[in-house]
DNA sequence: TGTAAAATGTTGCAATTGCAACATTAAACT
DNA sequence: AGTTTAATGTTGCAATTGCAACATTTTACA
């Protein structure tokens, strides 16, 4: 996880937040934030606490699409903000709240760390477009099986072993790969069943070779 | 379309082509050029000419991902660039390539150009995953329908009519949507059969009210 | 620690979808 | 302009999947 004020000093940190405008909120824990915050364009970087993004559907179905912790950043483009989601706090939380005009209008040759902080900016932006890649590369798998492996392909390439443990429950799981939770849970079954996985609590173990 | 050399004079921003040691390569007309470029960790910045980002199917599918116009910037992490993907010229092509870690070494003290630079990717890179989250949100959907209905809403939603020209054929919209062409057709047939969408060659006009 | 809420496992069944195969039309190329 | 190639439209059918409903286990929390 890289800290967007990664490289800059406390000092300067505090320098650059008073220049950008940005406000530091708190929240106390299980409070939803962005009927606080005006939905404009504007980018959020999470101090302390937990805080989760919460997908509501239109029949009602609340869906977790990202957890976020010390030094994540979202806000516009970088999440989805519409009105569909919101972000609600898991403890109590301090977000630093930035409009985003503010950010283009840094003027790059005053401080070295105004420039730093763009750097940041980009390098988390990038990990995060990696993500979404991912994501994008294991949805357009046409069938619950190959969505699976494709899955199980890019997060064991992270961590280069055959192990994996699942960061949520099975249930998020089916949301992240946009597939009925019975549906996914009858196909591993098939895998386990077929001996390509074997499945202890939320670890899963590839017992196949990856292409 | 922002240019990663926006606000760079001429001057200067040859000056920073040649700090990150960038080479200006060209290609004929139908040429595969990631063959000939290490797949490091590289940003590529289309100078002129055409490319499409092509996906190679296990079954031998070839699928057109994205198209690279002048001022594109593709590579790591922006654009997914594994062994099954090549970027292949439409016409002939100039483009610079960067070492990703040339760009994270500048030292930004030293010119207000260099930052500037980094403002420019950011900004680019945050249009690019805005697009990816909305590829997401139709992916997601689980029925043909609904997929293509949030495809309309979010094409719309950008030009503010109800008319919506197709970048690209059906086919390709297919791949987008990651669903079997004939499938869509299908349901496509049915949208129109019941007063839903218009479509006249690549312009689709909704007839429904948007939510 | 006891209870409510959430997660998980399972299965039948209907609906949706992918696939294959083909005819037709449009576009690209020489 | 003529020919090859790609795109589009259509349909039957089998396979996959979502959905509903329920039992069981695990987790959260008062």
């Amino acid at each position: 996880m890289i800290s967007p004020f990664q490289n800059i000093s406390l000092k300067n940190r505090e320098k650059l937040l008073y220049t950008l405008e940005s406000s530091r909120l708190t929240f106390p824990k299980n409070q939803s934030i962005l009927s606080n915050i005006n939905r404009g364009n504007i980018i959020g970087i999470v101090v302390k606490g937990m805080m989760q993004i919460i997908k509501n559907d239109y029949d009602g179905t609340r869906t977790i699409i990202e957890e976020l912790e010390e030094d994540d950043v979202f806000g516009t483009d970088i999440t989805p903000l519409s009105n569909e989601y919101e972000i609600v706090t898991k403890e109590e939380s301090v977000v630093y709240i930035i409009d985003y005009d503010e950010i283009k209008a840094l003027e790059l040759e005053n401080k070295k760390y105004y420039s730093q902080f763009i750097k940041n900016l980009l390098e988390i932006v990038l990990l995060k477009i990696e993500e979404k890649n991912n994501r994008i590369e294991i949805l357009t798998k046409k069938t619950i099986r190959n969505k699976l492996l494709e899955y199980f392909n890019i997060e064991t390439r992270k961590t280069k072993t055959r192990v994996l443990n699942l960061p949520f429950s099975f249930t998020n799981l089916a949301d992240y790969l946009a597939i009925d939770r019975s549906a996914m849970s009858r196909e591993l079954k098939y895998l386990k069943e077929e001996g390509f996985i074997e499945i202890k609590k939320h670890k899963i173990t590839l017992l196949y070779d990856k292409y």
